[in-house]
DNA sequence: TAATAGTTTGCAACTTTGTTGCAAATATTT
DNA sequence: AAATATTTGCAACAAAGTTGCAAACTATTA
């Protein structure tokens, strides 16, 4: 497992360290989505919060993590699936925001409508983002 | 146009102050959602940066405002439409982001597509952003 | 319309979130 | 193992948002 973290890192053109690995190791292990609060207190705050910031904006560029909007604006990160790459993202899931626990999940399999636009508008990316209740919290 | 701005604030039990009517009145003249800078700089800082965190919270409460998920986690106010009420939002329009003059508009008359969750789920709103290139920038 | 009651505003102080430069520490290359 | 390149943590800062409270304003009532 630890292997695999830093076979990713290295396809990434990424120093393996230690930082850097518990982070992607905890996207891993986790179901939902994490903010920068989540991965400070899972790691102890073994890590100063620049690492930290440095770390997503660098697994976001690589195209490891993407960003999810949430109508609360803060900011959520979750792993990205295998044909992102550096520049270019390609998570067109819907996300799921729960209004009781405030878990996100990417909902992988639930892949986003195509929205037609008015004349003279061009989509590059378009997110989906539903709230409600979660399978675990009804 | 005043009295309209006024009339909106009565209905919604606000006191009718400068600041509100002033800040409710840029979004009426707005064609393109608003940011806490937006409102600063259009009023010519003539309110405490307070007073309109305040407004826009207390609009938002009341259904006059909606906000709007960015992708870049920057926050956006534009106006609700007529059904919405104090706790309801009704506002399933899609919203689009423009990257090029970072312009942001409600796409009124385009509606969120109805999205089958997994069993267990159950949504309460929907947000669709869109972004890419709007029709003034190509 | 003046007095009173209720609400809103602005200020000051503070917290939280995010950024930058730089020297020390760590990883990679040879 | 030494040299080079990259990353980290610290300090200092900047931006964004919050809270308490007295003063100013708005609404109410007589």
């Amino acid at each position: 497992m630890k292997n695999d973290i830093a076979e990713i890192l290295k396809r990434n053109q990424l120093s393996v360290t230690e930082s850097r690995t518990k982070i992607l190791e905890l996207f891993h292990e986790s179901k939902s989505a994490l903010a920068h609060a989540d991965i400070e207190s899972k790691t102890d705050e073994s890590y100063d919060r620049v690492t930290i910031y440095r770390t997503l904006q660098t697994f976001v560029e690589k195209g490891i993590i993407h960003t999810i909007p949430t109508a609360d604006n803060s900011v959520l990160y979750a792993l990205c699936k295998d044909e992102c790459t550096q520049g270019k993202h390609n998570d067109n899931h819907v996300h799921f925001i729960c209004d009781s626990c405030g878990t996100t999940f990417c909902l992988d399999h639930i892949s986003v409508p195509e929205i037609i636009l008015p004349k003279g508008f061009t989509t590059h990316r378009t997110d989906v983002v539903a709230s409600g209740i979660c399978k675990n919290c009804r």
